[in-house]
DNA sequence: AATAGTGTACTAGTTAGATAGTACACTATT
DNA sequence: AATAGTGTACTATCTAACTAGTACACTATT
C-alpha cells in the first residue's frame, strides 16, 4: 500500500478518517479485527507509534475495542456506528458552511458548483 | 483583535484565508493597503515573522504587490480577483467532494443536510 | 514450558511551524 | 540631514508530530 498523506493535517488524524471511512463504507464490519499495529505500520508506511496513536484515538471515540494480546476490533454496537455516521455527516456539513462563510460565498452559489462537478 | 486560531492548520495559512475572504467580501478593495507587518502582528496577536510569511504567500499568489518602504497593497487587477474567486470556489467544492468520497457518503445525502442546516 | 503475536510504554532524535530578537535597505516626511 | 515607518533577512529557541528503537505485559498456540 504505502499511502501518500496530505501535509496540512497530522498523519494519525488522516488514518483515523480513513478507518472511519472504511467503516461507513462497510469495508470494515462490526466486530472485524484491525491489522496489528506492526502490520498496519508496514502497510501504510508509517511508524508503529503513529499507528498506536491512531488506535488510541479510535478507542477514545468508542468505535473500537482493544484486547491486550489479541488485537483491536471494531465495536459490535450497531448504534454507535449509526451515531458515528450522523456525527461525521454533520461535522462535514458544518465545516463546509463555515468555510463558505469565511470566504464570503453564499450557500446557494456553492450548491450550483456542487451540482455541476459530479 | 487577537484572533483565535484552529490548531489543525498553520496560522499563516489561516491568515491567508482570512485576507482572501476579506477581499472576496469587499472588506478589502482593489489597491487597498494592508497593515504593516508589525501592525498586523500586534492586531492578530502573532509574531512578525508569521505575518511576513503571510504577505509572502499572498504576493506569490499575485493578489498583493509589495513596495519596499511603502507597504503591501491589494492588486489593482480586477481580473486577478475574479479569477481568485473562481479558484477558491472550485477548490472549496472539490475538497468537500473529496471528503464526502473518503467517508463514503453520497453527494445527494450531503446536499439534504446542507439544505436543512444554515 | 516455550514461542510467536498481540497492545503498551518508554527514551531519543528529527522536522516544520511559530516565537523572539536584531539588523539592514528603502521610502516619505520633516 | 535626520527621523520614522516600510519590507526583508538573519539567528536562536520552543513545541508538536513523526520517526526510531527497545522493552514489557498479556494471550493463544504448540
Amino acid at each position: 500500500m504505502t499511502l501518500d498523506f496530505s501535509r496540512d493535517k497530522p498523519i494519525y488524524s488522516q488514518l483515523v478518517d480513513r478507518i472511519c471511512g472504511d467503516i461507513l463504507k462497510d469495508k470494515l464490519l462490526l466486530g472485524d479485527r484491525l491489522p496489528s499495529v506492526r502490520e498496519y505500520a508496514v502497510e501504510t508506511g508509517v511508524n508503529v507509534n503513529t499507528v498506536q496513536r491512531v488506535y488510541k484515538e479510535l478507542e477514545a471515540m468508542n468505535i473500537t475495542e482493544t484486547k491486550r494480546g489479541q488485537g483491536t476490533f471494531i465495536t459490535t454496537s450497531e448504534a454507535r456506528i449509526t451515531a458515528l455516521r450522523e456525527e461525521m455527516k454533520n461535522q462535514l456539513a458544518q465545516n463546509f458552511l463555515t468555510s463558505i462563510e469565511a470566504l464570503g460565498f453564499s450557500k446557494e452559489e456553492m450548491l450550483v458548483v456542487l451540482q455541476k462537478k459530479s
